[in-house]
DNA sequence: GTCCAATACTTTGACATCCTACTAAATTCG
DNA sequence: CGAATTTAGTAGGATGTCAAAGTATTGGAC
């Protein structure tokens, strides 16, 4: 048995974080970014076959929210926390493929402004249904686990969340 | 006024995925991610003082736990979730600076061990006492939220709680 | 009106991560 | 026993992310 067990902590239903102690803020930390991992995965394998990433993904549809169908590249990056540089990169990539203009705001030259291009709407549109169609790992939790995880993670982000 | 709002939603308590709508597990997951990024960052600006990044100080720590000091590689992997050339490429890194020892298991040669140099076991106390001393984003829960969305995300990583 | 600070974006460099493909070693099996 | 398969790591390439530094534009102070 050439296989030795290295520390046997797997057994069922055992993670190694539980043996982190009694630490919880840390443990939930590792946690939290095990699981991003894995739902990221999911999403970039669910959009990838339309020859996007899931972060760009992100920004088709942060900027079919949009009301006047187009946002300057600091908006973006601020709804969705990255850093300039990331949004720069995604824009780049976004209008190699034809799927995102850019162009100068006219009222502040120094703002550049995306949209999507008609194709742009189109792969946003297809994408968008290969991704509910997946089954998120997410979906290992009841609706009501969904909601209440949610929440837990908003008050993470410092929102204050009004007390009703 | 130059600076027009655009699509003004950031109202008090507000997030931009409240509006993504009844998709609660897509809601979920994208704040996963944000939480992710924040908590990210804070851990690694806590250990960066000791030259290292959050996912070398991962190893460090996994290698400290084991029982006879070594892990080989794929068992690292396993543990971290990551993928085998990421542990590569963290080993490399820590080698490089000395705070891993990298040998040939000599039970399997196809097995590499890594084990914590005494510097490695410096640093690694070091860090870990700049972490527990910082203030995560993690620490605006209660400690009982706290552990409850410990155990939410357990589920999301498919890993059966053995019910009480 | 001119100078300076703030703002918006880009450039460059460092990491971490994944994927595909490859090499080496061990295990299985005919 | 020897060939095929499996397992462990590494190499090369693409993405995404952040940090620091640089450029351009705007807006306010004087």
């Amino acid at each position: 048995m050439a296989g030795l067990d290295f520390d046997p902590i797997e057994r069922a239903g055992e993670l190694w974080e539980d043996r982190i102690g009694p630490a919880d803020a840390m443990r939930l930390a590792t946690s939290l970014m095990r699981v991003q991992q894995l739902v990221s995965s999911e999403l970039d394998a669910a959009v990838r076959p339309f020859g996007i990433t899931f972060a760009r993904y992100e920004v088709l549809r942060l900027l079919s929210f949009s009301q006047r169908g187009s946002l300057p590249l600091s908006i973006i990056g601020e709804r969705l926390m990255v850093h300039p540089t990331s949004v720069t990169n995604a824009i780049d990539r976004l209008v190699a493929q034809d799927l995102v203009d850019r162009t100068t705001d006219p009222n502040d030259r120094r703002r550049v402004l995306a949209s999507l291009t008609p194709e742009g709407r189109r792969v946003l549109e297809r994408a968008t249904e290969a991704i509910t169609a997946i089954d998120f790992a997410v979906g290992a939790l009841s609706p009501e686990d969904q909601r209440a995880t949610y929440q837990l993670l908003r008050a993470l982000r410092g929102v204050d969340v009004p007390t009703p």
